[in-house]
DNA sequence: GTAACTGCAAAATATTTGCATCCTT
DNA sequence: AAGGATGCAAATATTTTGCAGTTAC
């Protein structure tokens, strides 16, 4: 997994701006998800709020971060692993969102498992959230 | 299953007005998910903006309709099926969102299978939304 | 009649767009 | 130098709030 924000953004053909190295780095450090609310909270003082809506789509675009399926309207981010291509995602993983501490945790080794569908539907992609109470906060 | 909007709001308390019965008279239609931009379309010349947000917000509360994890920043909602209470839902079907026609299907029969997690997360709910293309887009 | 619901106005938030300027390569 | 990225201003869109008037029971 690359590891340090340059060769993040060398891999996807993107020019290195100190905007795409913070927010990136933000994301690396955090070994989560990422609500837009919070990292516009954190560059408040870096940059214009219309670059963190530009550069979070440029990311997702590129197959860098995905989001997460969440019912409380709000947008949250989590970086991809590496088999992650340009818009074409592969992140089959479960994500966990703590009821207490409101993290969400991708849970990159549980693989979200195959269901059987009615007649007549193709499955293309599938996405998991598990909702309750993480690790930490028991 | 309750089948008319008079009887779903009676078992929930809930007084018999226009705009409730409107609203719901169109997920009871709908047999699937709306968005709330739907929703708002489907009543514009009945009544206000406000009226819709309030009384989806009043049927999440008495659990008669649930929202729908989405990654696009919409907010979708369905009805639940009758063994949803009050502020305590159970809607743990797979949801199903056609990439051809964009309709969110809930697949009643098909249960979100139990995932095991790693040491320390005790989960709560799950959610499972499947996206392909459905049987009349095929 | 009373409590709850709705409409209207307006505030607060969130998101998008255009364009001039600056930075990366 | 050229193309792309950013900042700023402003337009749009979305959601929330307060209050007065109306409706359901």
């Amino acid at each position: 997994m690359s590891t340090t924000t340059e060769e993040i953004l060398k891999k996807n053909h993107l020019s290195l701006t100190v905007s795409r190295q913070k927010i990136l780095s933000l994301f690396l450090r955090a070994n989560g998800a990422l609500e837009h609310a919070d990292i516009e909270k954190q560059t408040r003082e870096g940059f214009d709020r219309v670059t963190v809506y530009r550069t979070l789509q440029t990311f997702v675009e590129n197959g860098i971060i995905h989001l997460i399926p969440t019912t409380d309207n709000s947008i949250k981010y989590a970086l991809c692993k590496d088999d992650c291509e340009a818009g074409h995602h592969h992140d089959e993983h479960v994500h966990f969102i703590c009821d207490a501490c409101n993290k969400t945790i991708c849970l990159d080794d549980v693989v979200v498992p195959v269901v059987k569908l009615p007649k007549g539907f193709s499955p293309k992609i599938a996405e998991m959230v598990v909702k309750g109470i993480c690790g930490d906060c028991k």
